[in-house]
DNA sequence: TAATTTTGGACTTTATATATCCACGATGTA
DNA sequence: TACATCGTGGATATATAAAGTCCAAAATTA
């Protein structure tokens, strides 16, 4: 019950989207180097995030992610599901391949599924806008990449030239 | 986030021996048995949880498990953390062989920590007690073994015989 | 002593998490 | 149109942990 290094780097990088100033568009490969996150990796980590509905990618020069929503609207839950799948702490009841042979008369399954209700209110009252409020400003020795890169979201420029 | 089948078998294990009528002890072989639990692998999860405190092992004929406390005292916390180790949900601080580069200002560590307390407090509110409650009696399918089994525990025979 | 039952550790197998690679598709710019 | 840029998708490899096996030793009883 361990947070998976995936659910880290996916954290991470939200983290670091949602400290942009502005929506600008971010490099996958800046969000590699800044947060040391093996780039061919966080490509797909990346793309369960655009999946989930949670950033929103551009392609071509200046293109790169952003975030969908507010941070104070993406929640720890939406994070975790994006990444792990739906949030399930016990594998049983009908689904095909378990192998419980107690199904019909398990006392845990009640048990663990009201845990996970619970575990899951938790996760869903969290939200990237708390985790970001915790994280102090990146210490120097990570702020090194992309320092001159000032280049803005793609919608905010054509919303600039109408 | 799932519970593993090594915990899975420590619960049902708990609850067979919490349901047994008088305090006798249960072999090995037939928890493995009537929980359709290899015997080889089950024999790692008993000695996890005798070390744990939770149950009682004795040696030779007529030896076997039993529990060491009352339903009501052993909770999920006990038992999750006698197979699974302490319960963490973040691997970082300091901890040798990390490798997080952000541990002195990582605004995730917080949150999990806090989410991890909660669960904590869940885990150590469920006992035995509740998940026996909640199962049902075994289904006859099941009921098959030691039904001729009358053994009861060696220190209640020697209560008996003094 | 012989039978029984747990204990301890070494070992193998299997599954999952993590990481890598490369060709393809989409976009902007000249 | 041609070209550079950058995300996408899937196949594959590697590392790590979970699950399972095996055997001999230690403790107990009769």
């Amino acid at each position: 019950m361990i947070i998976s290094k995936t659910l880290d780097y996916a954290v991470r990088t939200l983290i670091y989207l949602g400290k942009q100033p502005s929506r600008r568009s971010i490099l996958m490969k800046e969000i590699a180097e800044n947060q040391k996150i093996p780039l061919s990796y966080l490509a797909k980590v990346m793309r369960q995030l655009v999946k989930a509905g949670i950033i929103f990618s551009e392609f071509g020069p200046n293109g790169g992610y952003s975030l969908k929503k507010m941070p104070s609207e993406i929640t720890l839950k939406q994070v975790y599901e994006a990444v792990e799948g739906e949030l399930k702490m016990i594998e049983c009841f009908d689904t095909p391949g378990s192998s419980c042979v107690f199904t019909s008369c398990c006392g845990q399954a009640d048990i663990w599924h009201e845990v996970e209700a619970k575990l899951i209110k938790i996760l869903e009252n969290i939200t990237l806008q708390d985790v970001i409020e915790r994280d102090c400003i990146y210490p120097e020795k990570v702020l090194t990449i992309n320092k001159q890169n000032t280049l803005i979201n793609k919608q905010e420029r054509k919303n600039a030239n109408t």
